[in-house]
DNA sequence: CGACGGCATGCCATCGATGGCAAAGACCCG
DNA sequence: CGGGTCTTTGCCATCGATGGCATGCCGTCG
């Protein structure tokens, strides 16, 4: 039916040139009203919409930010991504999404798709340790949740390290000395952050690390929920747990309910739905994913505005919701 | 530090002019076994990088696909999304996403949006009723979880109606008659026809439909904890509950366990985390939001490649997991 | 030895919009 | 009335890659 319109075709129609017509497009004040108004009609007669490509070839940028994260499925990253989402939108950019599935070699890939379309910014949750492309761009680029190891880069997230041991410090405060700990693997630093606070709480108040209680080499739910059952048939088993990840909560709390063994407290780590329903209801640390989201989209856009901002590592504050999982005595 | 290079420079350094280096860039096969030795080795010298946004203004049409949801954080939307970038992504494709938040307003200007970026195709969970814009584009669009009512486009989702008919069915059969409708507005399509479904079949059984048992204005997990507060308050009170979509069953099932009376059969529409570990664990209707999301994309990228074909109507399958919740009687 | 076919390569235009510069017209002032 | 300034408009080149056509070179065959 309609071949869409393009400029070319309003400027004939208002019986202006090309440039001209490209003035009205842009608010460019140097345009006579009556011929503003002659060429924004025809654009409205003809339907015309600019084509965003073309645009960006002349730009040499794409009004779009990259969002690259582990799953788009996984609860914490699709409230990130609504909230980046959101952010981007008010400010007129579009979002895209992959995930990598922690394949390091599917992130090169999606990263060196994402800079070929000259995306204005990029926001990742990496999971490879090789950033060696960071010094081959100069695309604005931030790392949400976890990152770089250096201090070269932006990374928005939380304090990994401090709310773990927030959470052992409780389970201790409550009499716990047999802290069974699952999560997900050191490789992630995230994880291995948590870990580490997790030992630290112990030493911390000077009770011993038994390495029969650690299982960090959780990813998945099965995993989680099997680790959990090993737990439980140790000679000397955990009287508490602290579930390091949202996903690993979703094999923790099941096996516990399966085994009937809900008196054994528990913190998690990220809320869950029906968290508060189950019986016990179940104590978690909160790191709010939308305000991750907010944060980091934040960081992107001002360095997309000024690329000659000095990293920054910004650590969003966690809440400990106590709810009776993790106020259990042994 | 480094510009990026561009194919000219890549044709200045093997010494072959820019047209042929394009030629060995896309495998055109007339080119001499030496000469494209030489440009190859140009290309990696110089890591050459091809620029997406020249090619797609050339080739008219962005090797990337839309996809519109109601909300990116959705579990439904988010399953669906992971599905369709991974369908995506193995068919050399990248995925935007936008989410409407059930502002029709907003969907016009996302629509408008990617049409202006010359999307492959269109993947779209309607909130509006205009779907007028159709008509002016010649973009593949397939409509996902709902849509356009004519039978113009394409349709990917499952069947709501059968599936509430068989819900309630099963309520019917473990002998309950009053059966209260938790669900979202009817100016969703999808929820207009499961609350049709209901209507159906408990007027298909012979049992009187009483509308204080139907709230269907439920687009908020607190509307749905509310409306199922005063069901229980009736004078009359359900002694079943049919919660119409998962958002309404995470209002629900929080406020069946918070006032005590876990004694009323409740099936779900839409699998949740935990709905198994609860007591008593709640029945649902599993409609696999991954499954969805394949079909689509494969629907997609079929009308991609032959934007001739006819429109159809897919509806897949969905299942009744029974766990307890829905098997109590009254 | 000349004509012709096939292969490898190159030049130019093009996709749709915008930046730089120049020109044309209006207007002012001396 | 001429020269200068300001406003409005237009032409051309450009972003980076690819399509169409032309050209040059080689071999082969009559």
């Amino acid at each position: 039916m309609n071949g869409r319109s393009i400029l070319r075709d309003v400027a004939e129609a208002a019986g202006v040139s090309l440039r001209t017509a490209s003035r009205v497009l842009n608010d460019d004040h140097r345009v006579a009203v009556e011929t503003r108004r002659r060429v924004q009609e025809a654009m409205l007669e003809l339907q015309f919409q600019p084509d965003a490509m073309a645009r960006s070839l002349r730009a040499g940028t794409d009004a779009t930010i990259g969002l690259i994260v582990e799953s788009v499925a996984d609860p914490f990253f699709s409230a990130l991504i609504e909230a980046v989402e959101t952010a981007a939108t008010t400010a007129g950019l579009s979002v895209l999404v992959a995930s990598t599935h922690r394949d390091s070699a599917a992130e090169r890939r999606i990263v060196d798709r994402m800079l070929q379309r000259r995306v204005a910014g990029l926001l990742i949750a990496p999971t490879g340790d090789d950033h060696s492309w960071l010094a081959r761009t100069s695309t604005s680029v931030v790392f949400v949740d976890r990152g770089a190891d250096g201090p070269e880069t932006d990374l928005v997230g939380i304090d990994d390290h401090g709310a773990a041991a927030t959470a052992v410090s409780h389970l201790l405060s409550h009499g716990h000395r047999q802290i069974g700990y699952v999560g997900d693997t050191p490789a992630i630093a995230t994880s291995r952050a948590r870990l580490a606070g997790y030992r630290d709480a112990l030493a911390g108040h000077g009770v011993s690390v038994s390495s029969q209680l650690i299982r960090s080499d959780c990813a998945t739910v099965a995993s989680a929920a099997s680790a959990t059952a090993a737990l439980l048939d140790l000679a000397d088993p955990p009287t508490a747990i602290l579930s390091a990840a949202t996903r690993c909560s979703l094999g923790v709390v099941p096996t516990l309910h399966a085994q009937g063994r809900t008196d054994i407290a528990l913190v998690g780590f990220g809320d869950f739905a029906m968290a508060d329903t189950l019986r016990p209801a179940v104590t978690v640390i909160d790191h709010s994913a939308a305000e991750v989201g907010r944060a980091a989209a934040a960081r992107l856009l001002a360095r997309i505005a000024d690329p000659a901002l000095a990293a920054e590592h910004i650590q969003l504050p966690v809440r400990l919701i106590e709810r009776g999982s993790g106020e259990q005595r042994p």
